[in-house]
DNA sequence: CAAGAGAGTTACCGGTCAGTATCATACCAT
DNA sequence: ATGGTATGATACTGACCGGTAACTCTCTTG
């Protein structure tokens, strides 16, 4: 293996180490302000796993990264694998709490509701650090059937598809379910093709693809 | 972590320890029928880097799996790296002998070209053993930039998306990249959904949908 | 002030990782 | 028969993996 990204990244999260600043000494070890030990953990192997990949991040960096020690991994998370369930969990909330909010302000327009939502997903995808879905990319590198995380990717999945078709539904689509997967396959396709071709890849198209295809299946009914 | 998947998989690629059958001996350590170590590591190799993931797939469980040794593998091949990238490049092979063969059977028909290669398509992620395209999953597993494999994977993906666009172009289509890149979208995105929804996932419109796209940009024109 | 909780430190465990050295064996073509 | 080539077998290296034990320190709360 050419190396297991074990080095330092270059921005922290929660500058410790950061140097003294006129006079004043910097974050102690304890400090009101500095978040607690699980926190800089929790959000040091979010980022960690995304950039890096959930495999290729060994416990000990994320520790280090997070400028504490593996012990403090092992008093608040029970093991690597839950750890792991943990975060894809937040993110299946944070992607929610998002949804649900631009939903709300087009609560009697599905099909705003489409376009802002492809709207989000285009921005996301031109983000030349984003590398993809954490979702999908997790179900790419978790195999065993039985990994705590993959009910959570799963069940965010499912979810998602679900309210895909709602969505298509309220729109008066004449196949409301045929219509809502082909915007997941393109929402997916998306956050896939990012991490080989970039952001100047197919990704670029997908909020017209998506308008095209919406259009296409409101004309057939 | 759960379990790095180093049991035995149930069937063998070629097997070499089968029972005699009717007193004669079953296939000797070196016979003409067998195939070369090289040869059974890279099958091996192959099918569980697939299957498992690559991270996941460690050289001592693919030479045992090939009936061989570890020492055989690195008489082969110069790394694990190199036989990762190895196994990409025979599947970019692979690929085009199959899609240009099936682009020959229709050379004077574009339309037709698209549609037979999505029904390849539909019919691999209708496989419940299938586990997406090899070469978006494994830049999904290999995030360091300068893994022998990326070249190989950015590489095909580049030559898909431009021949897309040459048989949109054919099509008449009014706009070839965009409908290219709807396209390429709705394949990654069938490829992709398989692990997360399975075969019931969206995956198994993804030729619908591409019809419908493909009807939609011609009708613009 | 006392007690307890959260956190830091260091050392360690057994196992697996990719990769190598060495020697023995079996086959094939000459 | 012989010599080269491919293969097998075993043992090993040094690094890293996930996970644990035991002890100290420091801050907060009563």
């Amino acid at each position: 293996m050419i190396l297991t990204g074990n080095s330092l990244v270059n921005e922290r999260l929660h500058m410790t180490r950061s140097p003294r600043i006129n006079g004043r000494s910097p974050l102690r070890k304890r400090d009101a302000n500095r978040p607690s030990a699980r926190q800089r953990i929790f959000d040091t192997a979010s980022e960690l796993f995304y950039l890096k990949g959930i495999r290729a991040v060994g416990v000990e960096t994320i520790a280090a990264e997070a400028d504490t020690t593996k012990m403090s991994l092992y008093r608040n998370f029970p093991s690597k694998d839950e750890l792991v369930a943990e975060w894809l969990r937040e993110h299946d909330a944070n992607f929610w709490q998002t949804w649900d909010a631009m939903a709300n302000r087009h609560s009697k327009d599905p099909r705003r509701q489409i376009k802002a939502a492809f709207a989000l997903l285009a921005k996301h995808v031109a983000d030349p650090k984003a590398r993809g879905c954490p979702m999908a990319n997790a179900a790419v590198e978790l195999t065993e059937k039985d990994h705590p995380a993959r009910k959570v990717i799963e069940a965010h999945k499912a979810k998602l598809r679900a309210r895909l078709v709602q969505i298509c539904t309220q729109m008066g689509a004449r196949e409301p379910r045929l219509l809502a997967d082909q915007l997941f396959l393109l929402m997916e396709g998306a956050q896939v093709t990012t991490q080989t071709l970039g952001v100047r890849g197919p990704a670029r198209n997908v909020a017209r693809a998506a308008k095209m295809l919406i259009d296409a299946n409101l004309r057939a009914s």
